[in-house]
DNA sequence: ATACGATTTTAACTTAGGTTAAAATTTTAC
DNA sequence: GTAAAATTTTAACCTAAGTTAAAATCGTAT
């Protein structure tokens, strides 16, 4: 399977595109290689593209400006879109810098494009609600985490829901993603094989 | 001016609707008191409610399972919409308890009838997509106040954002929305109160 | 005005995460 | 294979919130 098949069974399962519909899309998604460290977008910038992942891990995150101090907000891995939700729905500067974590490959579209896409058939319209809805529950996962759960049950939710990300990025990534200092998730991996 | 007149305002200010768009609705809108403690919306319910609050305030909250303790996830205040978002964006049963916090009453509309309107009028096709965008937005907010805010930053901005809420409903409400038990509500408005 | 219930604060003690720096371990580059 | 760099863990101490129960305060109804 091609990464471009990949691509077009990732929209099917998430928005019902068929063959058709992918096919109108096909000349409007641009490929593109990320060096770790890599920028999708960059804070301040109102983010014009979609990305969906290939390989690799990106995160967006935000430096904290009394401490310089770099907290994840979002991780995004393999098989799933890239962006910055409310600056991308909104078209509205990014509060956060989204990066690549590491050698990454993504194929992308314009938010231009997109909107062509909605304005020509039913089905687009239909994907760009469905984006919509899917970055809003994933923001309501992650209040509800906060809200809910301990940083030791976040801690275990990531390993057991997205594995891909837990294996190939550093645990300080992690332990920013989850709202705690690196020495806590020491201790909590700790707790955690004690037991 | 009408309560009905302060509903049309609002959403003129909220989605542009003339008084034209909002006139193909008003057979739409039904009238409902509440008792303090009565529920808008029940856990496991689909809500197929949107409210607009004229006077009191809602909540939604869950109720742990291990504990019996309540915690509270969102407030909802006069001249606002009252709407468990995941629940009627999803049409999806509820996680939570949407509940009146105080004597309240609202102006409501039925999904049905929202659908109806979208099918109608472009302009309220727009609105059903701010009505998403503000759900989202509210929600990265308050996800957002976990991620980057101490509980005092939360508290004060509380009390600086929404006045209205904080003046009116008993602190323990408070304590449950900013994820902190009574007692350190307590310690930090001391702490506060001796700056 | 008073008594009751509801709400908030206080106290005493516990727990878990924050902070800083050093040590240990792992990875990478040559 | 070894040195250097990056990452993770550990240690020691600090701070703030959790927990539980009691005391204080506030509101309300009679």
């Amino acid at each position: 399977m091609t990464e471009l098949d990949i691509l077009a069974f990732a929209l099917k399962q998430f928005a019902d595109l068929t063959p058709n519909d992918f096919n109108m899309s096909t000349s409007f998604w641009h490929k593109k290689e990320y060096k770790k460290g890599d920028f999708f977008n960059q804070h301040k910038n109102v983010c014009r593209y979609l990305g969906f992942i290939n390989t690799g891990t990106f995160r967006s995150f935000v430096i904290e400006n009394n401490t310089a101090e770099e907290k994840n907000v979002f991780l995004y891995s393999k098989n799933q879109f890239v962006v910055p939700f409310k600056s991308f729905i909104n078209q509205t500067p990014c509060d956060y810098h989204t990066q690549a974590m590491t050698d990454a490959s993504i194929y992308y579209i314009s938010i231009d494009d997109l909107l062509l896409l909605y304005k020509q058939s039913h089905k687009w319209e239909r994907f760009g609600r469905l984006m919509a809805q899917m970055a809003f529950n994933v923001t309501i996962e992650r209040m509800e985490s906060f809200i809910f759960k301990t940083p030791e049950e976040r801690y275990l939710d990531l390993i057991k829901n997205h594995p891909d990300i837990f294996n190939n990025i550093p645990l300080y990534h992690i332990s920013s993603y989850l709202g705690i200092q690196g020495p806590s998730l020491s201790r909590i991996r700790k707790r955690i094989s004690e037991k």
